[in-house]
DNA sequence: CGGGGGGTTGATCTCCTTCAATCAACGTGG
DNA sequence: CCACGTTGATTGAAGGAGATCAACCCCCCG
């Protein structure tokens, strides 16, 4: 039943090409990438690898999500990223997983044989330069998330979830331009969970409290509709105003 | 009184020279690295830039301990990094600060004027290798602490502050080699808090129970006693067995 | 029809926050 | 030199946000 998503036929077709890590590789680069890479699949639910796995690739995300976590020897996870399309799994230089990593949507990942891309790192600057480029957003995103983890309530960590996820669905253009917003939720509860630092009661509870309060209108289980962008905004606890509002 | 810790003359005397942005630089990079860089000196509890601010330059902590911490505009704030000898402050592309630094220490940086460096970085492929290593380091610490701020007690997250610290100060060879291990709290109850995401009370009171409990031992506010690193450890929640102990 | 995964809701408990008092160390100015 | 204010830290009492334990629902699917 799985109907995977289309694999793209040359680097040129890819839907991530501009955004990835070979972002700014030039075109006999990129012949050169294509000889070092291969795709692979994954189902909605499997696991990509396991922290501490030997790790023979790393790889680009083409379509789907992803996500990385950690868990302590008792049971508690938490999510420390989420790999959306062109983000970048796995370390040059480091042939084991540090973090688990499972497919939550299914998933297509560009993967290319480890030591190839690193003799590669070294001889070509743009893909390492893209590289950091691209680890400095990680890292400000993971910090901004440090701040949600250790300071934001379970209200507002919701409202910042949603408006994550709706942020990145807006530059992805899978929304249209105006008028209320509507989305899926790519996690479940328990993912949620795990990503905001708290347990599916209380992510069910505090969903329902934006609900009740007319911050979200919820169809179903998952698609999540937004009258108010701005308000939604208020709940998050940033102080993203942005400007007169009339 | 502020006595100000020693300047290095050169590069060379330098004693982050192997571990800083410049660890991979030959000595005809370093000579030109000289030409564009300045040493900065800041007083424990002065800032050194405001999130938001221009910054002129991007720089190495020489010694001393700095902090980027954000800050909610109701007054919540959480400390995203620990800037010890050798990290790196600032983003190459990135004019404006993104955090509050703060320096918790005596500090020495050495700065570097941020339009050349930028060119440098193009030019040498060294820089930009080093810094990316760096950064990659930095994301697998922010990780880690995202683990600590979701998923830990307030009791594990005091335990793995203490253990890094000594961690990190047994790196630098600050503490001899066996024995009882000591230590000096580079930073208050306060910044502890803000560290670890809880309030100041709470640290207190977490303190004195590992005292209570025979854990640590107090010298004083701020001097450490570690009778039994292991037993430390244990605390931390980390599954850091390592190996069979006899 | 039974079963299981995902989700919601309720009751209770507990760990941490909040508010507040107290203390020790230190500096400062009358 | 001592009263006073300040800063960092400790401790207590009370309250609350979120965890825990548990029941139940919905829907899909074999």
């Amino acid at each position: 039943m799985t109907e995977l998503a289309a694999i793209p036929d040359t680097c040129s077709d890819c839907p991530i090409r501009h955004r990835a890590v070979c972002a700014k590789c030039e075109s006999d680069e990129l012949e050169h990438l294509e000889t070092i890479k291969y795709y692979k699949s994954f189902e909605a639910g499997q696991t990509v690898v396991w922290s501490g796995d030997e790790m023979a690739f790393v790889a680009s995300v083409v379509t789907g999500i992803a996500t990385l976590s950690q868990t302590m020897e008792d049971g508690r996870t938490q999510m420390v990223g989420l790999l959306l399309p062109s983000d970048f799994l796995g370390r040059p230089g480091r042939p084991l997983a540090s973090y688990d990593v499972t497919a939550t949507t299914d998933l297509v990942m560009c993967c290319f044989r480890r030591k190839p891309f690193e003799e590669m790192m070294v001889a070509t600057p743009h893909i390492g330069q893209r590289l950091l480029e691209m680890t400095l957003d990680e890292l400000d995103a993971a910090r901004e998330w440090m701040l949600l983890l250790g300071r934001k309530t379970a209200r507002e960590k919701i409202a910042s979830l949603l408006s994550i996820i709706m942020r990145r669905d807006a530059s992805l253009m899978l929304s249209d331009g105006q008028g209320p917003l509507t989305f899926d939720l790519p996690l479940t509860r328990e993912a949620m969970a795990d990503y905001l630092g708290l347990t599916l009661e209380t992510v069910s509870r505090q969903i329902s409290a934006l609900r009740r309060d007319g911050v979200i209108v919820l169809e179903g289980k998952r698609r999540i509709i937004v009258p108010d962008f701005d308000r939604l905004l208020e709940e998050t606890g940033d102080d993203a105003d942005g400007g007169v509002p009339v």
